[in-house]
DNA sequence: ATGAAAGCGCTAACAG
DNA sequence: CTGTTAGCGCTTTCAT
């Protein structure tokens, strides 16, 4: 086995209070030379303390849990890889959970998040059910939801400026000298792309534009689906000559059907999309591609859960929607097959 | 504070002992109706055990760790998901560390890992260098490196079979007619890009086609590399008439160096590329790809980790080279921009 | 400036 | 079948 405070103790000569005082340099002080001894008694028995030990007697894990849906989604790893570095620098650890989209396995770790006592949680829910966040925070563990919220709820939440994004996109497009400009939806919507839907319709009304049902179709999450919704927009009387979607993997669906209809791609046909989940920016650069800034969101959603932990009150504007861009690209041409 | 199983030994009028016996399942028997109260009384505290005290007491943590130089790779994200989904089901929670290819990061790993006492690691280096991963397995604990070793070591490491890929690829391109085909390597070669480009040259010889090495040129990680890579293969007396590149970005520059040339893909030239980095398959079907079966690598490396764990010689077959597919993309026509 | 000792919440050996 | 008790390795209060 390793070595324990116990051993040191024993090598340097000094009492196990000695050993912890200079190791976390407090709360009392410690003489030089004593110091020395331990430090060098430390380094003999290659000595790590124990931060299990420590964490039963401080009853304190330094450790938040994180819950997502899917590492695999680009835009998930992206939100994982900025809270685990804005956790690691306030001297947390993270346990990572994913649940699949699976609402069974949510509700698992409840109890799982409970045991291991962690000290807070960001939580991205698979569904717009919050059933599990919910009863965890009830257990009086700090928990904020990230991003996709469902519309009303008390809890805590982060979000994206989603509404923001649509309105970007949008206003782009009316720049562009688009009028007729349609929208790819979320299948079944949550507050993100409800959020993207109303930056759309505000952007058209500020325009004077009337926002038009049918310029507005459910889409669905493969290429194919992607595909067939602008088909659907085809089918208007007089159809877009623009098209602004939820996702990329929907932009990319676009182009494909618009390659298929003979529409060349940004000349005849401008599209937008959120670059949320293949990183299509980097493959495609036909497209105009609003970002969010997950960096920026993984670091606020960690100040938020810290102040939580901490029992002081959030401050609002760390809760304020933020973090969108609108990056229009150089048309660089086709990307040959 | 969380009730203890104090309370819920008061509660239910019994020992601690019975509690635990409950709690876990034994070691010893639990008369039915004892066990009933004390469930009743759980329950009624909603009461969940404290796995610090526990962990203390056992002198286990049932966690590993995972170093990852980054999530935001895809390949990565891959990889996180498929080896926590595998611990999970064995009852191991994960901590989640990247590197962000910071050699200095990964020293500090190691305090941190043997720190929180986890049982076993997963170690995806930022580099060649494995002297972290190295320190960490002297101080016993049981390290797996995974997939980018450098060639010597006396290390545990799972890897993909990349060599196989390498030939699959190669072999892909000399059966569609091929006999002039470059290779686009890593700017800095690892194990894993080292047995891709052996497997190429392999694939080669036993066509009886001799390996020039003016058809094999350095990339880099950016676009704009894997087109002056591909420009410089170009410049060949005899240009080859396909391209094999170490990862999908090099793919998608040679795809733009073709296009800029007026080189039509696939009809006139053909590009293989492992899609590592940016799921270039999703988005560019004029490209035919190699695929690491991340998940098998995940469940594999965790299994060999919990042999170890569990003081086993590791089964030989653990470690063999795993998992690596060639797929085979209907050409679609070219994405529009 | 340092030592002694209590106790965090749990498991499991020991003793009925 | 159940109760009592000794720690696991640490932090920190209370003494000195």
């Amino acid at each position: 086995m390793a070595a324990t405070r116990e051993d040191v103790e024993r090598r340097a000569k000094v009492s196990a209070a000695t050993v912890s005082y200079v190791i976390n340099g407090g709360p009392r002080p410690v003489a030089p030379e004593t110091r020395a001894r331990v430090l060098e008694a430390i380094k003999e028995l290659g000595y790590q303390p124990n931060a299990v030990a420590r964490n039963l007697r401080m009853k304190r894990t330094f450790t938040i849990g994180l819950v997502i849906p899917d590492f695999r989604n680009p835009y998930f790893a992206e939100v994982v890889g900025a809270i685990e570095e804005a956790a690691t620098e306030k001297g947390y650890k993270v346990i990572l959970l994913h649940s699949r989209y699976d609402p069974v396995k949510e509700a698992q770790f409840v109890d799982l998040l409970r045991t291991e006592r962690v000290e807070g949680v960001i939580w991205i829910p698979a569904t717009s059910n919050l059933d599990s966040p919910k009863t965890l925070s009830e257990y009086a563990i700090p928990t904020v939801v990230y991003d996709r919220i469902s519309t009303q709820t008390d809890m805590l939440a982060m979000v994206a400026d989603n509404y923001n994004g649509g309105y970007l996109a949008t206003r782009h497009l009316l720049e562009l000298g688009h009028k007729r400009i349609g929208y790819i939806s979320r299948p079944v919507e949550l507050s993100h792309s409800q959020g993207r839907l109303q930056g759309y319709k505000d952007a058209l009304k500020e325009s004077g534009i009337e926002v038009e049902t049918g310029l507005i179709v459910k889409g669905g999450f493969e290429l194919e689906e992607g595909k067939q919704a602008f088909y659907k927009l085809c089918e208007q009387a007089e159809p877009p000559t623009a098209v602004f979607t939820f996702n990329d993997i929907m932009a990319i669906g676009v182009l494909r059907g618009a390659w298929e209809k003979g529409i060349r791609v940004p000349e005849e046909m401008s599209v937008v999309g959120f670059d949320d989940i293949v990183q299509a920016a980097y493959t495609c650069p036909a497209l105009t591609t609003i970002h969010l800034d997950k960096g920026e969101m993984g670091r606020r959603g960690v100040e938020l859960l810290m102040q939580l932990i901490k029992g002081e009150a959030p401050a609002a504007e760390l809760m304020k929607a933020v973090g969108v861009h609108l990056v229009v690209r150089e048309s660089s041409g086709p990307v040959p097959r």
